[in-house]
This record gives structure tokens, C-alpha cells and sequence, in this order.
DNA sequence: TTCAGGCGCCTTTTT
DNA sequence: GGCGCCTGAA
């Protein structure tokens, strides 16, 4: 298409903008509603836009952008527009694309905030102590950095973590704080008030690795414009618009990285939904959001509460559901898309009655003209897919699980890699050491700590103490060979990696470390596909320039390349549902301790519950025609039987538009079930947490008035499901039965019979 | 240095 | 129930 700036080709754009006559109004505004359209004008000045679920967000954002363009307010490369995901910046770039032409390939600063991070850090890196070629370690790297400085400190792991370690100085860097900035008393959050020390060590360690963290790559930014004013005033110049996608995601160091650079031309715009905020564990801050105007002088609100997506079932229910959190901007979601089915809520016995059933009402609506594709099952935890995976697999249902492992994170490739980022980066001591050993080559831990040791010594990386410890001699001869042969490998490498071939240097490099042999000769079931990957790894790398362009591109990017477009079911996370939607979704598991999740209570109290009201919300609001809930009587988890209770959530759905499902005849009696369930939600109808369960005992489903079984152990009782069986003990009115088809399962004694 | 068996944990996840 | 991590023996 045409490029904006281009004054021969603007036939597409509207031609009045170059008269004096008004401006016929320009074709991208066609069918943007009055508030859309005042999100996509007002382009100067702070502006929050709360945009509602399935009420055109990315439209509008699209819209906006290709608005400053065409209206000659900035050029491409003067926007900064930041979202969270690769995906939802390709998605902008293509459509912003759609609307402006080649012009968009010019927008220099349209990325995530990870990668744009990179850009300003890669132009400066002098002035953060960095060198042009630093590695952006991932969360594997930096858990096996900070478990070297604990390890080096004599701290006893078992009571320390070093998990919690990290998740502590993930959320301060999250919170824009180095070291120094740390409020003291948080030291003690571990190690008997070590953190502080051990995350000061932790950058120390960084710097000569020559390396950064994601943290950094926000973090970094932020204390180099504080250092450097004059830069600052550069950037603050630079970008004339600021646009944000998902602003409720943004953590506080992001937040405040906005703040500096919107300074100058003030013309901020950022896009969200308090509602929609399910990041809070990763350091997003919804306070960002419910703060807007006061941080912003003069800024204006535009809600957008019109709903392109959903009937008035769905709107209705998940409304409801939400309104039980306090301290929300608050919107009133409306739709003119009238009727349409009530969101069924169905009571099932168990994980595998739940995946039954979904997979039949699957396969129902496929029978009748839907398309897989619009189906979705959408689970609390990852964990969950399994259940739906066999039983699909079983019917023939296409299905796609999302999520779950990524291509770069399987070991095999991350060790090609490490071989790759060592050559990029020689002080990239972290994967120098993952492929010291590997293929095993006689290097032991024994080795490996005495190079640790002299790099510790004299602050150099593991390489470097690698030929000291050679020129010294103090190795065995075995040892001593194979790492003088793999650093000569190492030099004729990054030799060859001069050529600028980085597809022919990484088979090179396959080839002589004798890795490629090394699963070649593997006779476990995996190393087939192994191989096949490390073919894969070699074919992703060709549309890149060079090394240093497919490193960057992998640390950033870490999704599943399967541009699988095929009819078939989606298996996801709510958390990896935002931002899609489906005609029709499943919603299993909704049980207390699972959905809402007990950790996250336990954790984080009412505001956790508040994040997994939103995180229900999510789900809800996926659906644009069918939603339908589950929940089991009976839930198999980590090797034992537990009857969770219905999710309190069940509860806050306004009965109007809600369906309330009979449980099935494999219920023993099975009233009992559905009966019974709104006298145990009552108690759960407040929105608090409920102590005295969260403590231990796990909670029981009970008829009405009995705690105490009727049974007694060594009678004869039957079963719908598992047939006659033999009691074993009673405790209360859960019973251990030794059923008489082999299995020996603890159940509740509403659901078997005397026999 | 390597391998086997035992212990403890077990949400969500993008960059 | 299953995986990953650590420890201890060969």
C-alpha cells in the first residue's frame, strides 16, 4: 500500500488533507461508535481509555494510530506504542498496515516493552555499564545465577529457596527499585536479612556476565534516564504519541518508565480494563489504572461500555460475577445483541464425567455446523488440559492445546543456544557452563568449581578462568584436554561466526562438539524427536540476518511458532485466553480450591480472590454466544480424591441468567448434590475468605444434618459408578471402600447405598 | 564422574 | 501421581 508521507499516493488516504476545504471525513472512522471515536481523536493531552470487554479495544487503538499518521501529527518513527505480547504488536503492525500502508514498517518504537527496553539499552549501553552484545538471560539463568550466589554464601537451601529469592527480586526490580532503594526491612523476607546483599551481588554478577534479566530490561531504562537527563530529553522529544495496550498489566517499573518519557509532549494514551487485570502475581500493578487521572494532569476518560461480542446472557452474568469486587472504576457493559441461551452451570461427578460431557457437547455443536475453532475449553490450571486431551484424542476431536512447553525452552535447543550465545557473548559464563559437559566430555562438577572459583576470585567469566586455570596446569590431564580442546573449538567457532552464516556455523558447531552424535546415539524413545527439533531450531533461524539478530529474537520471543491454522478446539489457560473469543465456552473445574485457587487466597487474601473473580470474568466474557460452567463432586488431585465444594463464584452468578443444570443419574441419589448446593454457598455468597478451611481440613461435601456416617466399616455398600465394594473405615462421613472391581477409594456416603 | 533411588513439591506466565 | 532435584554409593 501507500506510504503516508508520500504525497503522490495518497488516493487511499483522503485527498481534502492537502486542500483547505474541511476534511470529508476519512474512511477508517466509518462505524466507530461515538465514544470510539472520541478515544481515536482526542490525540493530544493524557488520555485513559477504558475499554470493556469485547468493546472494540484494538480497534480503537488501531484506528488511533493510523489517525496521528494520516492527520501528519507525527511520523512513524515518533510513536512509541508498547503492549505485552510479540503477538498483539504483530497483530497492530499488520492492521495498523492494513489502514496506512508500507509506512507502518517504519515505526521503529511498536513493540513490547521487553523489546523496546532492548532498543534504548542496546543505543546506550556505555552508560549502563553494559557491552553492545549483552545477553538477556531468561528465568531459567537467572534461577541458576542466584542459586550459584547462595550456594557461595554457605546459606542452607532447604529453608531458603532460592526461588523465593528470585520472586523477590523479580518484584522489586517490578517495582523500579535497585538495590539501594530496597526498603530495608524487606531484607528480611529472606535469608536472615541477606536479600538486600544477595541482590546487589546478584547485579554485580549480571554486569560481568554481561548480562541483563527482564527486570533489567525495564529497570535499566529507568535508572539511565534518571543518570542522564540529556538522554532522557532525547527520548521525551522523540515520541511525540505515547499509545499503551493492556495498561492494567503494567507493573510499577513500567509505569513510572512511562511517566518520564510522556513528560515533554504529554500526549499519553493508554488502553485498559481494570476488570481484565489477572497479572497482579507477576508484579502488574491495577493501581496504574485506578490512578490514571491524578498522575496525569488534565486527563480525560473515555469509558467504551458498548459490547460487540456478547449476548445479554453473558453480559448479564459476568457482570454480575464482578460486581462483588470493590475498588473498580466500573463500567456498565451493554449489548444490542438481545437473548441467546442462558450460561448453564452443570454439577458432574467427576474430571472424567466433565471431560465426557464436554466432549460430547463438542461434538453436538460440530454435528450441527460449528466450527471447532469457536470452541474453547478454558481451564484455571495447566494441569487440567490432560483430562481433555485423552479424552479427545479418544472421540477424534481436533484440538489444539496453547501454551504449556515452548520450542526454545526444550533442553536440547536451549543447549544449541548456549553454545551460540557463548560465542555471541564470551563472558556468558551461565551458558558456557550449561555445555562445559554437555556432551559429557569428562568435565565434572570437581572442575567446573574451580573455575568458579578463580572467576569468582578475580571477577573475570568462567571462560577466561578456563585458560588461566589451563596456563596454570592444575587440571588432570583428562579434564585438562577436553577443555583445552572445547576452547580451541570455541576460537575456530567464533572465527568462522565472522562469515555471518549463523545457520552453517550453528550445524558446524553440532557437528564437532559432538552433540548431533551425542543423541544419535541415544537409544531412549525421545531422541528421535530431539533430533527433529535441532532440525526444526536450524530452519527457524533462516529469516534472520545474523546471530546476534536470531539471540535477541529468542530471548524475546518465546512462543510456539505453530501457525497451525486448522479446525480444532482450543485447550487453554484463562490467563492465556485474554483477548480471544469463541462463539461458544467450556468452563471447567469451577471448585472451591482450584477455581478460585487456595494459594492465591492463602497467598494474597481478598485481593488474590479479587484477581480470580476478574480471572472468571475473563472467562465469561471469551464467549460470545454459549458459556457453560462445571463443576465435580469427585476431584482426582496429586494422587488423591478430594470433593471440592462448588466454587463460590457459582453463587454470585445472578440467577436470571443462569441455567442450573441437573446433575446426571450416576449420582447415587442424585438430588443430593444439586440440593444441597446453595445451602454451602451461602456461607460463600460474602466474598471473604473462609479461614477455618483454608487452614487444613479439606472441605466435605455433607448431608444436611449428618457429620457422622451412618455406615460402618466392613459393611457391603454399592456404587453407581464403581460398582459393590466393602468399607474400610469412616471418618465422619467420608468413607475408604475396597470396591470389588480392584480399586480402593475414599468417597463421601451421600453417594453410595446401603448394599 | 556418573547414575540410581529417595524426597518434596505441586497456579497462573510473558518477556 | 509424577517430575525435578539432591544425595549418596559405585
Amino acid at each position: 500500500m501507500s506510504d503516508p508521507f508520500d504525497i503522490d499516493n495518497l488516493s487511499e488516504m483522503d485527498i481534502p488533507f492537502e486542500d483547505n476545504q474541511p476534511p470529508r471525513q476519512p474512511p477508517y472512522l466509518d462505524g466507530l461508535n461515538p465514544p470510539q471515536r472520541q478515544a481515536v481523536e482526542t490525540i493530544n493531552g493524557p488520555l485513559l481509555v477504558l475499554a470493556g470487554a469485547g468493546t472494540g479495544k484494538t480497534r480503537v487503538l488501531i484506528t488511533r494510530l493510523a489517525h496521528i499518521l494520516t492527520t501528519n501529527s507525527a511520523y512513524p518513527n515518533q510513536i512509541l506504542a508498547v503492549t505485552f505480547t510479540n503477538k498483539a504488536a504483530l497483530e497492530m503492525k499488520v492492521r495498523v498496515g492494513a489502514i496506512i500502508g508500507d509506512a507502518v514498517e517504519s515505526m521503529y518504537w511498536l513493540g513490547t516493552f521487553h523489546a523496546i527496553g532492548v532498543k534504548i539499552l542496546r543505543n546506550h549501553c556505555d552508560l549502563v555499564g553494559l557491552s553492545a552484545n549483552f545477553t538477556i538471560l531468561d528465568s531459567d539463568d537467572q534461577l541458576r545465577l542466584i542459586k550459584q550466589i547462595v550456594r557461595a554464601e554457605d546459606i542452607d537451601e532447604k529453608r531458603w529457596n532460592p526461588r523465593i529469592l528470585a520472586g523477590l527480586i523479580d518484584g522489586w526490580k517490578n517495582r523500579g527499585l535497585l538495590p539501594a532503594q530496597v526498603p530495608k526491612d524487606e531484607a528480611h523476607h529472606y535469608a536472615d536479612g541477606k536479600a538486600i546483599t544477595f541482590y546487589s551481588e546478584y547485579q554485580a554478577r549480571l554486569k560481568i556476565l554481561n548480562a541483563v534479566d527482564f527486570g533489567d530490561l525495564i529497570l535499566l531504562c529507568l535508572t539511565l534516564f534518571q543518570k542522564n537527563p540529556d538522554v532522557l530529553a532525547e527520548y521525551q522529544r522523540r515520541f511525540r504519541y505515547i499509545l499503551v495496550d493492556e495498561y492494567q498489566d503494567t507493573n510499577v517499573a513500567q509505569y513510572l518508565l512511562l511517566r518520564l518519557l510522556a513528560q515533554s509532549h504529554k500526549n499519553i494514551c493508554c488502553v485498559g480494563d481494570d476488570d481484565q487485570s489477572i497479572y497482579g502475581w507477576r508484579g502488574a500493578e491495577v493501581g496504574n489504572i485506578l490512578r490514571f487521572e491524578k498522575d496525569f494532569d488534565g486527563a480525560k476518560i473515555v469509558r467504551l461500555e458498548q459490547n460487540y461480542r456478547s449476548t445479554t446472557h453473558i453480559l448479564g452474568a459476568s457482570g454480575g460475577l464482578i460486581s462483588a469486587n470493590i475498588g473498580r472504576l466500573g463500567k456498565t457493559l451493554w449489548t444490542e445483541k438481545d437473548g441467546g441461551d442462558k450460561i448453564t452451570i452443570n454439577p458432574v461427578w467427576d474430571g472424567r464425567e466433565e471431560a465426557r460431557t464436554i466432549g460430547d457437547m463438542i461434538e453436538e455443536r460440530q454435528r450441527k455446523g460449528q466450527k471447532l475453532s469457536e470452541m474453547a475449553v478454558l481451564v484455571r490450571a495447566g494441569f487440567q488440559t490432560r483430562e481433555f486431551e485423552e479424552r479427545f484424542l479418544t472421540l477424534g476431536v481436533p484440538h489444539r492445546i496453547i501454551g504449556g512447553f515452548r520450542f526454545y525452552e526444550r533442553a536440547e535447543i536451549r543447549d544449541v543456544i548456549a553454545y551460540l550465545r557463548h560465542i555471541q557473548n564470551p563472558d556468558d559464563s551461565l551458558a558456557f557452563e550449561r555445555i562445559i559437559n554437555v556432551p559429557k566430555r569428562g568435565i565434572g562438577d570437581a572442575t567446573v568449581n574451580k573455575l568458579h572459583a578463580i572467576a569468582r576470585q578475580k571477577g573475570c567469566s568462567l571462560a577466561r578462568a578456563a585458560e588461566e586455570i589451563l596456563a596454570a596446569g592444575e587440571l588432570r590431564a583428562k579434564a585438562g584436554n577436553a577443555l583445552r580442546t572445547l576452547l580451541d573449538n570455541f576460537i575456530r567457532w567464533r572465527d568462522q561466526a565472522q562469515d555471518g552464516d549463523h545457520i552453517a556455523l550453528t550445524e558446524t558447531i553440532m557437528d564437532e562438539s559432538g552433540y548431533l552424535d551425542m543423541w544419535r546415539m541415544d537409544k531412549s524413545p525421545d531422541s528421535e524427536g530431539k533430533l527433529e527439533n535441532l532440525g526444526e531450531l536450524l530452519r527457524a533461524m533462516e529469516p534472520f540476518e545474523g546471530l546476534e539478530d536470531f539471540l535477541e529474537h529468542i530471548a524475546l520471543v518465546m512462543e510456539n511458532s505453530s501457525n497451525d491454522v486448522q479446525d480444532k478446539v482450543s485447550i487453554m489457560t484463562l490467563h492465556g485466553s485474554k483477548g480471544l473469543e469463541f462463539e461458544c465456552v467450556f468452563l471447567p473445574g469451577w471448585e472451591e480450591d482450584l477455581f478460585p485457587s487456595k494459594k492465591s487466597l492463602e497467598e494474597h487474601g481478598s485481593k488474590g480472590l479479587e484477581e480470580e473473580r476478574r480471572l472468571a470474568y475473563v472467562g465469561l466474557t471469551r464467549a460470545k454466544k454459549e458459556a457453560h460452567i462445571f463443576h465435580v463432586a469427585s476431584r482426582y488431585l496429586y494422587g488423591n480424591y478430594t470433593s471440592p465444594l462448588p466454587s463460590r463464584f457459582l453463587s454470585e452468578l445472578p440467577a436470571d441468567h443462569v441455567d442450573l443444570k441437573p446433575s446426571k443419574s450416576m449420582y447415587g441419589q442424585a438430588t443430593e448434590f444439586s440440593e444441597a448446593a446453595p445451602q454451602w454457598t451461602q456461607g460463600y455468597s460474602k466474598p471473604q475468605l473462609d479461614r477455618s478451611r483454608a487452614k487444613g481440613t479439606p472441605p466435605t461435601i455433607t448431608r444436611k444434618a449428618a457429620a457422622v456416617s451412618a455406615f460402618k466399616p466392613g459393611e457391603r455398600v454399592f456404587h453407581d459408578k464403581f460398582g459393590y465394594g466393602i468399607i474400610l473405615t469412616c471418618d465422619g462421613n467420608k468413607l475408604e471402600i475396597d470396591f470389588e472391581k480392584g480399586s480402593v477409594r475414599k468417597l463421601m456416603d451421600s453417594f453410595v447405598q446401603a448394599a
